[in-house]
DNA sequence: GGAACCTTCACCCGAAAGTATGAAAATTGC
DNA sequence: GCAATTTTCATACTTTCGGGTGAAGGTTCC
């Protein structure tokens, strides 16, 4: 209804999720330039006292290993939202699921009926069917088990 | 009517995910005996053939790191899946369904309908309601949505 | 301040799905 | 061959979904 009408020339409501995509770049990295510092003072350690080269490599190794654990964790955290809606999420088409229906979608994924989904979250049935429309439509279908199998291609839903 | 009598017996399907287990542990030990192992060779070559101390360490650097990053992204997506206390959720009965029925659940979950399945398989509406039904009752649930949820936690459908 | 969107809710109607019950062929296992 | 199952199909009924249309209030951005 809100969709079949428009061509929808652009969406500018994400520039919020890029900001904080940049400022997650920059801050990794800051993260990356700090442990070549330390590395390099490490080195200078090591020739200033003679330290042994073992222990030497061994710190290096120890220091990036840890660095790359936490790295790995924080992008492997990302992928999995939990409770919250999150943000918006992009598709194919320039459209993307508000957070109401990132909600909603879940909801279906667990198996809920539209009514069950109403009163989980103290809204009309109206509304749930309001939302899953939208979302249909977004998305290209018209049956909520093809919205599941479509959202979990687009890994909106695990 | 046919699903709510009989004991069936056999069921020796769960050891596999245990072996599995058992494959990653055991590989990831090789993994890192492997890196140790490289780690080894990088620092005879470099007091063999007097390779700038830079260089050895850049390499020892990176290497650790990628290990790093490739372990957090393991456990981080390890970690997500079991918010819920789904452990030992595994068999909700000790019934398994037929050939049938797991044709029919593979094609519920691709998103299409009783009508579309019973054309695909050049049945009738009401077998595949049969169908539908016998799935729903031995997975323990009432739609169709549920099903592809219990389905998926049981790995019948991808 | 208006455009575009999100969120909420309403009513109606037809289609799809689910529930209950039954039963006849086909199959598989012993 | 016989029993157990699976597979197939049926009727009848209720519930849930999907699609259409409309609308009011709120926000975000330009």
């Amino acid at each position: 209804m809100l969709l079949t009408k428009k061509p929808q020339v652009k969406t500018t409501r994400n520039s919020k999720s890029k900001k904080e995509f940049y400022k997650y770049i920059i801050f990794m990295g800051l993260l990356l330039a700090c442990a070549i510092a330390l590395l390099k003072s490490f080195e200078y350690y090591y020739f200033s006292y003679k330290l042994r080269t073992d222990v030497y490599i061994g710190l290096t190794a120890f220091l990036f290993l840890c660095l790359g654990i936490f790295l790995g964790l924080k992008v492997g955290k990302k992928k999995n939202p939990d409770e919250k809606p999150s943000l918006p999420v992009k598709l194919p088409l320039n459209l993307e699921l508000s957070t109401r229906e990132i909600e909603v979608l879940k909801l279906i994924s667990e198996g809920l009926t539209n009514q069950e989904i109403a009163d989980k979250l103290y809204l009309s049935l109206n509304t749930i069917k309001s939302h899953t429309n939208s979302i249909y439509i977004k998305l290209g279908v018209n049956r909520r088990t093809q919205a599941l199998e479509k959202a979990r291609k687009l890994q909106i839903v695990p």
